[in-house]
DNA sequence: ATTTTATATAAACATATGGTTATATACTAA
DNA sequence: TTAGTATATAACCATATGTTTATATAAAAT
């Protein structure tokens, strides 16, 4: 691949949050606000993040009514599969937030 | 894995030289010259950017005299094989710094 | 229409990063 | 021991990055 395309990869995972996020959406789509709320930061944070991982194609978005989902993407990348199994389960953070009322939204 | 180790692993690749660095290693292993040269770029520099890698584990170092060998090493990535493999083939620039007598050493 | 909710963008700031120049260290050769 | 070669480290600087606060946009509900 491009040194170009893959530096940009890299970049969009070269961060903690970011990889939490990519860490997150493995097991479903979330919005932004869901987000928001298991990573305890604030929204413009996290929307950020979010961009830098859609420029990268990491994750795109899709919007419903209000809300806008992101999930993983990331099909341009030959390796991303691997990667992604890499990271570790997040699924105690996600069945927390439905615990708390918190999926479906917000 | 853990996010922190996982974080220094793409911080570590989320630069082009690195990327470049990487991709020259998967053919041979080089030295520090021998990169200098190749990416013509000052040796401090080359000499961080391997700093950063070999701290990530993405390459070891080997000394032979005053010289000292970089190659690839990552084996604490299950995912590294298939990164590496997206990378650029640079085996015309390793043919072109042994035709051009700068090969072994310096 | 106006208000509320969800998200994005902008501006400002502190910290991180990469490059350069200068210097230190490690080994070799004389 | 001294000079030369290969590499590492340090100090400095410019740019990039991530966070915060404030504001803008878009859709929903009233």
């Amino acid at each position: 691949m491009e040194l170009d395309q893959l530096t940009e990869c890299y970049k969009a995972m070269a961060d903690k949050t970011r990889l939490n996020i990519l860490a997150l959406l493995r097991h479903e789509e979330l919005c932004v606000c869901e987000l928001v709320d298991i990573l305890k930061m604030t929204q413009p944070s996290i929307s950020q993040h979010l961009r830098k991982l859609k420029q990268a194609k990491l994750v795109k978005e899709r919007r419903n009514s209000q809300w806008i989902f992101y999930s993983i993407d990331g099909e341009i990348y030959p390796f991303i599969k691997a990667n992604l199994e890499a990271l570790p389960d997040m699924s105690a953070k996600i069945e927390e937030l439905k615990a708390s009322g918190g999926k479906v939204c917000c």
